[in-house]
DNA sequence: GCCGTTTTCGGCCCGACTGTTTTCAGTCG
C-alpha cells in the first residue's frame, strides 16, 4: 500500500459521495486530501508503522495540512488492514460503476444521480443509448440540448485526448498569442494556466487578454486558423478546440490584469487557499481584483494578490498547494534555479552511438551556451538499437576527446569534454562494462533500457545495485516513464533515493519533454532527502541540447530546486568533487 | 471532513457559460 493507492481510495470516496449527494465541502475535503497525499514527499505507511498507537499515528498525520482526525483514522485503517470500511459501505450504497460517468465532459454528479434514479442507467453505453433515443429529455431539468451535449461529451471521452506533453501545447499557445497580438484592441496578452506553471502535461491552453474591445478578440479567437470547434463563446470568455487541444481565452479590463493573471494561472487548489486567506482578512479576491466590501484595493499587478494576504510573490511553478503557502508565510520559499545557473550538461550523445553530431560539434554548441563542460555519455553495447559502443569504440572515442581537450586548452578556451558513458543496467543486475573500464571514465551514468516489466522489488534492487557500484556517479532517467506512452517502472522510489543518498550518487532530471524524469515531485523528494540532482538534456543533437533544457529547468523549479541542489551549477572542479568516484 | 489570536460550531473561493428555469441549477476551471 503506497501513498498513490491511498489517494485513489479517497478519490473514489469523493466520487461516490458526490454522486450520493453528500455535503460538497466534505467531498472537497476528500479530494484535497487525495491531492495532498499523492504529492506528499513522506511515506504514509512508514508514518503509521513507526507510531506506537492509533492515537500516536493520528497525531502525526494531522500535522499534514488538509488531513484531520477523520481522514487520519481512515489512513490508519487502510495501512493496517488494506481496506477502507467507509469506501466499502459507500460502494454498497452507490453503484461503483457510476464513477466512470463522472469522467465524461458536461456530465456531473447531479446528472448521473438523476439518470440512474429515473432510467436505471449505470454505464456509458446505456447513457449513450438513452441520449440517442431521446429518453433523457423526458427527465426534468434535461432537454434536447443536454442530450446533444452528453453525446458530444461521450465522443470526446472516447477519443481520450486528455492531457498532452507540455512541448506539444506550448508551440500552439505561442501561435495563438502571436496571431492575436496583431489585433488593434489587444493591449496585453499572456499565456496562463498549467503552461505558465510549466506542468509536465497540459490539459488545456489558457490565454489572458487585456482589451477594450472584447468582442473583437472573441471573434478573432474563435475564427483562428486551427480552431476545429467552438465549445463556448461569451462576452469575455470563449473555449475552442485548437488542433485537438482545448483552448480558453478570457478578456479582462486593464485594472484587473494582475488579479486575472493570478486567477488564470492557478492551480485551482492554490487559488482556493489564497482566497481563503483573503476571506479571513475580510477581503474578496476574484479575477477582477481585490475588494474590501465594495472598495477595490488592488489587482492591477499580480503581486497585489499576494501582498493582500501578506505573502511574498510566489513563482508560478510553485503554485500547486504543495506547501508553498506555508513556506511563503514562514519566509522559507526556495531561491529557485534559473537557466543562467547551469555550467554544463552531463548527459549528451554523439555519433559514437545514436547521436547525430560529432563530439566537436556538441562541444561547440555547449560553448555557445556559455557552458564550461559537457559529458558525452554514449550508450554501451547492450543497447544495440542505439548503436551502443564496445570497448574498442570507447578507446577510440577517448583518444578523440583527449585531442579535442588539448586543442581547447592550447586555444585558451575554458571548456572541457568529459568522457562518460550511459552504461546499461542489465536485467541480471550486471553493468554492461567492467569496473576496470568504468574506473577510467570521467563520469559514469547508469540507466535501465530493457526488461522494464520486472516486478517492483526486482527493479528496485536492480537500480540500487547500480547505485552501489563504486564507479557509478549518476542514475539517468531513474523511473523510466515516457509521457503518454509508458508508465514509470514499478519502483520503490524512496528506497532508491535513500540508497542514492547513502552512496553519494546523483539522480538525473532528464529534460526531454516526454521524459521529465525525475518528475517535479520526485525532485522535491530528493531535495528533502539531501540527494543531489543533475539536470541533463540527454540530447542526441546540438539543437536539442539548446532547446530541451528549459523543460528541465522548469521541472526543477516545480520541484523546489535551488542552484545548490544541482551538481551542474558548479564549476568543473567542484562538480567533479561532488561525484562519487572522485577524480 | 477540515479548521480556528475575533469561532470547537458554522462557516467553507468565486464567477462564466449553458440550458431550461421564469429566478436558477449544473458544470467547469
Amino acid at each position: 500500500m503506497i501513498n498513490l493507492d491511498i489517494a485513489r481510495i479517497f478519490d473514489e470516496i469523493a466520487d461516490l459521495s458526490e454522486i450520493k449527494g453528500e455535503n460538497p465541502f466534505r467531498v472537497r475535503a476528500y479530494r484535497r486530501a487525495a491531492r495532498t497525499i499523492e504529492t506528499l514527499t513522506l511515506d504514509l505507511r512508514s508514518i503509521v508503522e513507526r507510531s506506537k498507537s492509533e492515537a500516536d499515528a493520528v497525531r502525526e498525520l494531522t500535522k499534514i495540512p488538509g488531513i484531520g482526525e477523520g481522514i487520519a483514522k481512515k489512513i490508519y485503517e487502510i495501512v493496517k488492514t488494506g481496506r477502507s470500511s467507509k469506501l466499502e459501505s459507500l460502494r454498497s450504497e452507490v453503484n461503483p460503476s457510476l464513477v466512470e460517468l463522472l469522467k465524461i465532459p458536461h456530465v456531473g454528479p447531479k446528472t448521473i444521480a438523476k439518470v440512474h434514479k429515473e432510467l436505471g442507467i449505470s454505464t456509458i453505453e446505456e447513457l449513450e443509448e438513452a441520449a440517442r433515443r431521446h429518453k433523457l429529455a423526458r427527465i426534468a431539468g434535461l432537454g434536447r440540448k443536454a442530450e446533444e451535449k452528453i453525446l458530444k461529451g461521450i465522443e470526446q471521452y472516447r477519443k481520450q485526448k486528455g492531457r498532452v506533453p507540455i512541448a506539444k501545447a506550448l508551440p500552439y499557445a505561442e501561435a495563438i498569442v502571436e496571431a492575436l497580438k496583431s489585433l488593434k484592441s489587444v493591449r496585453k496578452i499572456v499565456i496562463a494556466g498549467s503552461l505558465r506553471r510549466w506542468k509536465d502535461t497540459i490539459g488545456d491552453i489558457d490565454i489572458l487578454v487585456v482589451s477594450e474591445n472584447p468582442s473583437e478578440v472573441m471573434d478573432a479567437f474563435t475564427r483562428l486558423d486551427g480552431v476545429e470547434e467552438v465549445l463556448a463563446k461569451g462576452e469575455t470568455k470563449s473555449s475552442v478546440i485548437f488542433r485537438g487541444i482545448n483552448a480558453d481565452l478570457r478578456v479582462v479590463p486593464p485594472e484587473s490584469f494582475g488579479a486575472a493573471t493570478h486567477y488564470f494561472t492557478g492551480s485551482k487548489q492554490h487559488n482556493i487557499r489564497i482566497r481563503e486567506l483573503g476571506v479571513k482578512k475580510g477581503l474578496k479576491i476574484n479575477e477582477y481584483g481585490i475588494f474590501r466590501g465594495e472598495e477595490r484595493i488592488g489587482g492591477e499587478r499580480e503581486e497585489d494578490v499576494f501582498a493582500a494576504v501578506n505573502l511574498p510573490f510566489i513563482p508560478p511553478e510553485l503554485r500547486e498547494d504543495w506547501g508553498e503557502i506555508e513556506a511563503a508565510q514562514a519566509g522559507k520559499l526556495p531561491k529557485l534555479i534559473e537557466m543562467k545557473d547551469l555550467k554544463g550538461d552531463l548527459h549528451v550523445h554523439t555519433n559514437y552511438s545514436d547521436g547525430k553530431n560529432s563530439i566537436e560539434e556538441m562541444a561547440k554548441a555547449a560553448i555557445s551556451l556559455g557552458y564550461e563542460y559537457i559529458a558525452v555519455a554514449d550508450h554501451s553495447k547492450a543497447v544495440g538499437i542505439a548503436g551502443g559502443m564496445d570497448e574498442e569504440k570507447l578507446r577510440k572515442r577517448q583518444k578523440e576527446i583527449e585531442r579535442l581537450n588539448e586543442r581547447f586548452e592550447s586555444a585558451g578556451i575554458n571548456f572541457r569534454v568529459l568522457s562518460a558513458v550511459e552504461v546499461d543496467i542489465k536485467s541480471d543486475f550486471k553493468l554492461d562494462f567492467s569496473d576496470e573500464i568504468l574506473r577510467d571514465l570521467d563520469v559514469v551514468i547508469a540507466a535501465i533500457h530493457s526488461k522494464l516489466s520486472q516486478d517492483r522489488e526486482t527493479m528496485t534492487r536492480r537500480i540500487i545495485s547500480a547505485i552501489e557500484n563504486p564507479y557509478v556517479d549518476i542514475i539517468a532517467h531513474p523511473t523510466g516513464r515516457i509521457l503518454g506512452k509508458r508508465e514509470a517502472y514499478s519502483l520503490d522510489i524512496e528506497r532508491v533515493m535513500d540508497a542514492a543518498h547513502d552512496n553519494g550518487v546523483v539522480l538525473e532530471l532528464n529534460s526531454y519533454p516526454d521524459r521529465l524524469d525525475l518528475r517535479d515531485i520526485h525532485c522535491k523528494m530528493a531535495k528533502e532527502r539531501g540527494v543531489k540532482i543533475a539536470i541533463s538534456t540527454d540530447a542526441h543533437d546540438a539543437v536539442q541540447m539548446r532547446e530541451v533544457i528549459r523543460y528541465g529547468i522548469a521541472t526543477a523549479r516545480r520541484g523546489w530546486l535551488s542552484p545548490e541542489d544541482v551538481v551542474n551549477t558548479r564549476s568543473l572542479r567542484e562538480m567533479l568533487s561532488m561525484l562519487k568516484h572522485k577524480h
